[in-house]
RNA sequence: CGCGGGGUGGAGCAGUAGGUAGCUCGCCGGGCUCAUAACCCGGAGGUCGCAGGUUCGAGUCCAGCCCCCGCGUCCA
């Protein structure tokens, strides 16, 4: 391995058709801002990159629901986004869009760079166009009958009925998503990469992290969750990939390119490259066009990209593939992907609305980003889902930061206010004072300044291993630590017997206090900058303010010196009240009932069609979890005259007890059918409101069983 | 269904070379009063998903089963 001399940080783009949510900041952008920010109060040379991705069908199709241009969309979000980040102190070098003509640049150079040395291999093959909306038709957005198991609603890519998987010129009646018409297939040319003639090489560099036969990293630093499905899809054998798409809305292919007219890029071979055009955009900015290049293709850099874990191969396999095909570039050293948050018991979704809204929540909550950030960070999927719940981020509001860090601070700010008049006292280095650790052990101000730099150094490991909970965690150590020494050596009371004790003593506290800014900079930067106001320094160096700390405590210098005069109290943080906290969650709570989405009507029905159903009422009588599937249920159902045994795919909204005894409508005359090894004859009806919540449809209580419905 | 991750005191989590089960929050009792009922000390509370195997000894290794979450090629 080589010695890192330079540190070139992404974050996942964010797709600018919508804005952000607390699980972009918890997967993605936090970590990255806290290790930036980290390595740069150290002193290290960072460029950290992000920027809207702002291609692809999504972003068409939304214009469209919204009868506006795909130009106005990216518009819109690329500004609202820019403007969230910055506000939540998320700070990058350049945040740059994909629309620009710089990236359109750079990835179609990056395009033709592969191509001429002969990367891609181009493949006809016939896809499935929708006439009406005029675009060929990814395949999640086809869906028809499963041709293996007759499920109506199979997707172009596997049915989720029968778990298959299936190609959509398989589906059986195929139907467009876009416009509900049936599409035809026409033939269409993609340029594709042939991902396995690349496994060669990747395999062994995910594995044992090495490269070209040379150490490149170590892949036990790597998420065992990324290592696992980076083998996964080693395992089951890479395929080749098509790095062209057939779309209205994105990065041309190279116009001089045979065949190049209607293609766009790939989404997963242009997006990764807007790392690189923004680091370009960077340098250009900085007066230095070529400045980028050491970043990018210097071995001595270090290439970190934060990301969620939905994007982990594109990060870990087909990206790096890019790059190594290309030639001049360096690899990612690590891709420290973040599991998902959810939010109050549920996923978070986009779509449903169920998240939390950062441009929001600042508005809201003013002056609350720091608590934000810090329940986030506290909380931060590093190795599994976490949850966020406006009751525990309350919670850690008050009885971390109030009770613990900010109450400290105030503590020792207004001592010395009460005893000194705001002047810093002298220290006496040979005094013995009590420690920090235990009550009545003796210790001096060298040992609790020792004490401290070993907490200093648990954060570096920590930060530097992307644990940054822990991370966060020994900063609150540091807060416990001063805690502590103030009640073992009691200034209140010794201020009349033991004067000279308390100044070294309010001197080391300050010490502490200024240490706290340091630390807590890289996870709270606006309540460093107050830590700072309160001492009345100014605001810490974010290029090596933290190295200079730690250098002068390691020389025995104060960081805050004897003679200096600080500012008055003031709490840094405060409680949160209740009403506050249940205002957010009626908030949220209202998203799920307001704004329902109905179905549209279906076509006509003849009198005819509704009398070939055969409905009965009937009774459950027996109820049980059909093993291995999440939504289903057998349930013996009582017609009076006969039994039946129905499958019935409610068992993410009712237990088995629960539906014990439950008077219901049955369709008797459906074809019978397996689903799970288990032949379902029949179906329970069921209303299925805008959330897909289910609720049974039911006769009057003791209607009585096997009654026709009409 | 395939693949990946996970199931540890009320909640959230550590436990990465097998040897008395830890942390944060909450709860209970005590102390203190400089501080936003904050701070400090002590305590209760765990069959480490289930039933096996290897071992003198397993949360930690092996095979099996159950449950939760995610991914399965385009919404963190």
């Amino acid at each position: 391995m080589t010695e890192t001399k330079r540190y070139m940080v992404t974050s996942a783009l964010p797709y600018a058709n919508g804005p952000l949510h607390i699980g972009h900041l918890a997967g993605a952008y936090l970590p990255a801002d806290i290790f930036v920010r980290y390595l740069r109060l150290m002193g290290e040379d960072v460029v950290f990159i992000c920027g809207s991705d702002e291609n692809g069908a999504a972003i068409t199709i939304r214009a469209k629901m919204e009868g506006t241009s795909p130009q106005e969309i990216v518009d819109k979000y690329d500004k609202l986004i820019g403007e969230t980040f910055k506000k939540i102190g998320i700070h990058f070098d350049k945040y740059h869009r994909t629309s620009s003509e710089l990236h359109h640049q750079t990835s179609q150079d990056f395009f033709r760079v592969l191509n001429k040395n002969g990367e891609f291999v181009k493949k006809t093959s016939e896809q499935y166009y929708d006439v009406e909306a005029q675009q060929f038709l990814a395949d999640r957005y086809i869906t028809g009958t499963c041709p293996k198991c007759n499920h109506e609603e199979a997707y172009g890519d596997q049915c989720e009925n029968c778990g298959s998987t299936l190609s959509p010129t398989e589906l059986i009646n195929p139907k467009s998503k876009l416009s509900g018409a049936t599409p035809e297939l026409r033939s269409t040319t993609h340029w594709y990469l042939p991902m396995d003639k690349y496994e060669e090489w990747l395999r062994p560099w995910i594995e044992d992290g090495t490269l070209n036969g040379e150490k490149h990293h170590e892949p036990n630093t790597w998420k065992s969750h990324v290592l696992g499905q980076c083998k996964s899809w080693l395992d089951g054998g890479l395929q080749a990939r098509a790095m062209t798409r057939d779309l209205s809305w994105g990065v041309d292919v190279p116009q001089e390119l045979e065949g190049s007219e209607g293609k766009k890029l790939y989404v997963w071979l242009d997006a990764p490259i807007g790392y690189i055009s923004a680091t370009k955009q960077w340098a250009i900015e900085q007066g230095e066009p070529d400045a980028w290049k050491k970043y990018w293709q210097d071995e001595n850099s270090e290439l970190v990209h934060f990301i969620g874990k939905d994007n982990i191969v594109f990060h870990c396999v087909i990206f790096p593939i890019i790059l190594k095909a290309h030639g001049d570039y360096i690899l990612p050293k690590n891709v420290p992907a973040n599991q998902f948050m959810n939010l109050e018991g549920r996923k978070i979704s986009t779509s449903n609305n169920w998240a939390i809204w950062v441009h929001e929540f600042v508005e809201d909550l003013p002056g609350m980003e720091d608590v934000l950030r810090y329940y986030m960070i506290k909380n931060m999927p590093e190795q599994k889902d976490s949850e966020f719940t406006w009751k525990s981020f309350q919670e850690a509001n008050d009885s971390e930061l109030v009770g613990n860090i900010a109450n400290f601070i105030n503590r020792v700010i207004t001592l010395t206010n009460k005893y000194y008049d705001g002047i810093v006292p002298e220290i006496d280095i040979n005094l013995a004072i009590n420690n920090s650790i235990e009550e009545n052990k003796p210790g001096n101000y060298s040992e609790e300044i020792e004490l401290m730099l070993k907490h200093l150094d648990k954060i570096d490991q920590f930060i530097k291993g992307y644990d940054f909970r822990n991370a966060l965690k020994e900063v609150m150590a540091i807060s416990d630590l001063g805690n502590r020494l103030l009640q073992f050596n009691e200034p209140w009371k010794k201020i009349k017997t033991e004067p000279e004790t308390v100044k070294t003593v309010l001197h080391l506290g300050l010490q502490i206090v200024g240490l706290l800014s340091g630390v807590s900079k890289p996870f709270l930067p606006f309540t460093s900058d107050k830590i700072q106001g309160l001492l009345n320094l100014p605001s810490l160096a974010e290029n090596g303010g933290l190295a200079s700390i730690k250098k002068s405590l390691m020389n025995g210098d104060s960081i805050v010196p004897s003679g200096h005069r600080i500012n008055k109290q003031q709490h840094l943080f405060s409680r949160i009240p209740d009403k506050v906290i249940d205002a957010q969650i009626e908030k949220l709570n209202a998203t799920l009932v307001s704004e329902p989405t109905y179905d549209p009507v279906k076509e006509t029905a003849t009198f005819d069609d509704f009398t070939k159903m055969d409905f009965r009422t009937g009774t459950i009588i027996e109820a049980e979890k059909i093993k291995k599937a999440k939504k289903l249920l057998k349930l013996t159902v009582d017609l009076g005259f006969e039994t039946r045994t129905v499958v019935s795919g409610i068992a993410e909204f009712y237990t088995p007890e629960e539906v014990l005894g439950k008077e219901v409508v049955l369709l008797a005359n459906l074809a019978p059918r397996k689903l799970r090894g288990v032949e379902s004859q029949g179906m329970v009806l069921m209303a299925e409101d805008a959330q897909g919540k289910l609720g049974f449809v039911s006769p009057e209580s003791g209607f009585g069983n096997g009654f026709t419905v009409r």
